[in-house]
DNA sequence: GATGAATGAGTATTCATTCAT
DNA sequence: CATGAATGAATACTCATTCAT
């Protein structure tokens, strides 16, 4: 590898890593206040440079989001094909794929934030279409997991699985509301107690 | 009672009605596309009225904001106060708050939407400083509950009590952004179901 | 005189009455506010009645303008016109005409305030053409006078006759901004004070 | 001085120029048009730039009109606490006064004309707190200048001091009104006139 | 890479005015 | 005479975006 390409490799990931501080930045402040009630302004200031800096770095305002949601979407879609191609029970599949989930809050809190909040708002643009398209894929995988998971015994039968479905998915991906990162609670802590439940419940047996 | 009685009641109890009716709308709008996203004249074409003319029944559009959210929490916790003074065990007293919950739900979807979206940023501002003490009061009276709960041997005692009351407070009220009125399951089925699987769990037994 | 003849005119005249309450109330409010930040609301709000009942009696906000600015100057004019045909000597005339310039302003004070601070601008427009024609008239009638005083011996001729009537107009309409009627100094008070510095200077002899 | 630091500070000038500039231009139509009738639009127009440009420079229209007024209050007391400390006599310290006053208004003619017309508008603001003081102060310096006057046998004792203070005040600057930089009387000449008329009156001696 | 200044479309809000009751 | 509700144009101000330097 010459100097020549190493100095340009260099300076690309440099850019890249710039591009991506940038993006934390941007979602840490869209999350805490709510990506229409942000200004662009607000970001750069976080950042510290000025607003009109930030349009070397990115198109729009929009195009910060996209950037930032896509981002966490494919890596968790990712976590979720390892789960799914591991070839486990229905019982050990959920709960694989609640622990990626929080492992996923973890790593992307600020961007799972912004998809819970803004995603449906977005989502109206043609440019976020693939935001549709996870959450409908993601429901075809759960509602096909618990009716596997009732053939295969481990679930209750007498349930709405749609009602099911959304429970589930209400209860753990909100969490990213109050999740913080080298709290109390791990993200498998917070995985393991929320399964207690969702499979025991919290009586007293 | 005399006809000009009757006159002045009706009168007034009209302006009451018109600015329900534009509070009604207007918390239908902000939940569906968010508060700082909405513009007062989505409000006011969603109305059958002109931006302007909104001003007439309010001073702004937060004091809309105020208004729907503190409707709300007023009869919610109205709700609340009527299963806390009923003298229930831990357990009857969990399922009839979750049951006034959905319950509250079904007759303020958008305003609890709008609490769930907007309630953190929105509190930023002095005039919503009752949001935060409803949601300390709120948390308070889960805990101990929960605690009480144990001690009656109703509930787990191995669980961490602060992730229970997230766990169920998350799952009840973020419904509300999926939750319709006249729907298959009713507000009283969704909780029962919910009930169902916060006590026992979905685990086949 | 019939009784319907005395009922209609007692009409007439109560509203005729109704209507110079309603303009007195409105030149106090656009003195003291300013008549460009004056709402038609707070004419209404002081007089007790609500904003668009205003419009049962006049036609426009300009319309209260006018008809206040206007009969403050047909009043004033009057005055001046049985002074200035009283074939007095200058120096006598000056005097009266100061004298009864101090009555106007205790006769009209707010709306002597009001054509100080927005004759100029209301003059921009059409309607408001005579009160250009009136400060032009006022304008020569002080330049003749102070001429005709210089000839008989009775003023100084070594200033500008120009600054002279600046002087004198400023120093004379801008005390409404501080008169008040009943105060410790009446208005023919004032007028001697003044008058004894136009004419003596303040310096000790 | 490295060429570098000579850059900085030509920026720094060039961006304090900038303001000025668009401070002299607002002056200038909130004189002739009044600053409640004036829109920034109609200052931005007079700028040559839009609306919304002005908001990079100023935080609002009143913060424009602070801007305004303070520099100009603030030149004016450092002229005036020159002559106030210079341990003059009575008469020639009103003198000198009255001669600052007059290169105040050839100076600041245009905010001196916006501080006569909307001073008491603004003043009910707590931001424009410093006109009512500067007021104050301004009354009790004539006012103490005067009874000094008397007391050096320089002034009459027969008039009302208020009386001749307001006198004063009002025909002074109310001239701001009238008064053109380069017309056909300088500042000094008008001061010298107008002094004349002070001291000695109209009359022909 | 970043800045400073500007753009221009949009946003909440104001307000003179209208009009059916 | 007065009210209550609305209109619609204007207003101060915001903000994403652009671009020469």
């Amino acid at each position: 590898m010459s100097p020549r390409r190493r100095d340009a490799e260099g300076t690309a990931v440099a850019r890249a890593g710039r591009r991506a501080e940038l993006l934390a930045t941007a979602a840490e402040v869209f999350a805490s206040q709510g990506y229409s009630a942000t200004t662009v302004r607000q970001v750069a200031d976080a950042a510290g440079i000025l607003g009109g800096s930030l349009y070397y770095h990115f198109d729009s305002k929009e195009s910060m989001a996209d950037e930032i949601l896509s981002t966490f979407l494919d890596d968790m879609w990712a976590a979720y094909d390892r789960v799914l191609d591991a070839g486990l029970s229905a019982r050990d599949t959920l709960e694989a794929v609640v622990v990626e989930s929080f492992r996923s809050i973890d790593k992307h809190r600020p961007a799972v934030v912004l998809y819970q909040n803004e995603s449906k708002h977005l989502a109206t643009s043609e440019r976020f279409r693939y935001l549709l398209d996870s959450q409908r894929r993601f429901e075809e995988m759960w509602l096909s997991l618990l009716d596997r998971g009732v053939e295969e015994g481990a679930f209750r039968a007498d349930l709405d699985r749609t009602l099911i479905y959304r429970f589930i998915r209400d209860t753990v991906w909100v969490a990213a509301n109050w999740y913080q990162h080298g709290g109390r609670l791990s993200a498998d802590d917070i995985a393991k107690q929320y399964l207690a439940m969702f499979l025991e419940g919290i009586r007293a047996s």
